[in-house]
DNA sequence: TTGTGTTTTACGACCTCC
DNA sequence: GGAGGTCGTAAAACACAA
């Protein structure tokens, strides 16, 4: 939610869903149509602006703009945390986001692999080390269960970036990429597949929420013929099968959401 | 501070596909 | 049969009004 607020906010940051040939393979290498989410229409991927070997290669790189490179320290692992750095302070606003040009190409490392902060427009985010402060460091390689001391962890705003990042990409994870990035943001294979499902289920039930919107308003200020949905760009659902996914009557809830 | 509503992880049940 | 999908739900984490 966070991290889609920036993503939806500034919608200008994707425009270019195009993922790299080689991780859109088959049935669980899940292809998404050309156009599909064709509304991400601000995700730069701007060609070498990383090295991620996934995002890197063709297609570009989550825009570094979302925050500025903070090589010096990393969310994850002890003693990574500088003194002199609080995380807390880093401002965070879409306005700010917006207003970051963005970096000349090949100056920043892989967001992936250089994590750029905690980020969040809440103010329990902005505080981004309240985790350590309430937990220690997460444990998320392993994943708490409801059966050990910790129902559950709290991603950190670089896990939950990253994800997003990966959601704006495709809905559904290639088992290569889902490999990666469960190494790359110290999750398990399981926690990212997890998360996609939630992260699926929670846009169909935005989705669902906006549709249901559009058509009370609908039936209370009919609008005219021609008017209402047209011309909004049609959506190609990215779902194997998926019932709650996009459809072309829905297509103007999810433009505006993101 | 507390009560309440929402969001976020995580799981189980069930289904489909290979 | 295994992997991964949706759906429903539990419970922690969180936001916010009173």
């Amino acid at each position: 939610m966070y991290v889609s607020y920036l993503l939806d906010k500034d919608t200008s940051m994707y425009s270019n869903p195009v993922r790299h040939p080689s991780l859109n393979l088959n049935h669980q290498n899940f292809v998404p149509a050309p156009p599909q989410y064709s509304d991400f229409t601000g995700y730069h991927h701007v060609p070498g602006i990383n090295n991620d070997p996934h995002h890197g290669q063709s297609t570009g790189a989550w825009n570094p703009a979302y925050a500025p490179p903070r090589e010096e320290w990393t969310p994850y692992g002890p003693g990574t945390v500088p003194s002199t750095s609080n995380p807390a302070q880093i401002g965070f606003s879409p306005p700010e986001f917006t207003s970051v040009p963005p970096p000349a190409p090949g100056l920043l490392p892989s967001p992936i692999n250089s994590p750029v902060g905690q980020l969040s427009p809440n103010s329990q985010r902005r505080n981004s080390y309240e985790w350590m402060k309430r937990n220690g460091p997460p444990s998320n390689s392993g994943g708490k269960t409801r059966t050990k001391d910790k129902y559950r962890v709290v991603y950190t705003d670089h896990q939950r970036l990253e994800l997003e990042k990966e959601f704006h990409y495709s809905r559904y994870i290639t088992i290569r990429r889902k490999a990666e990035l469960a190494t790359t943001l110290s999750l398990s294979e399981r926690q990212v597949k997890i998360w996609f499902q939630n992260r699926r289920a929670k846009e169909r039930k935005v989705n669902k929420k906006k549709m249901q919107q559009t058509q009370q308003a609908s039936t209370t200020t009919p609008t005219p013929p021609g008017v209402g949905n047209h011309g909004n760009i049609a959506m190609v659902t990215s779902s194997s099968g998926s019932s709650g996914l996009v459809s072309p009557s829905i297509t103007m809830t999810i433009k505006e959401e993101y």
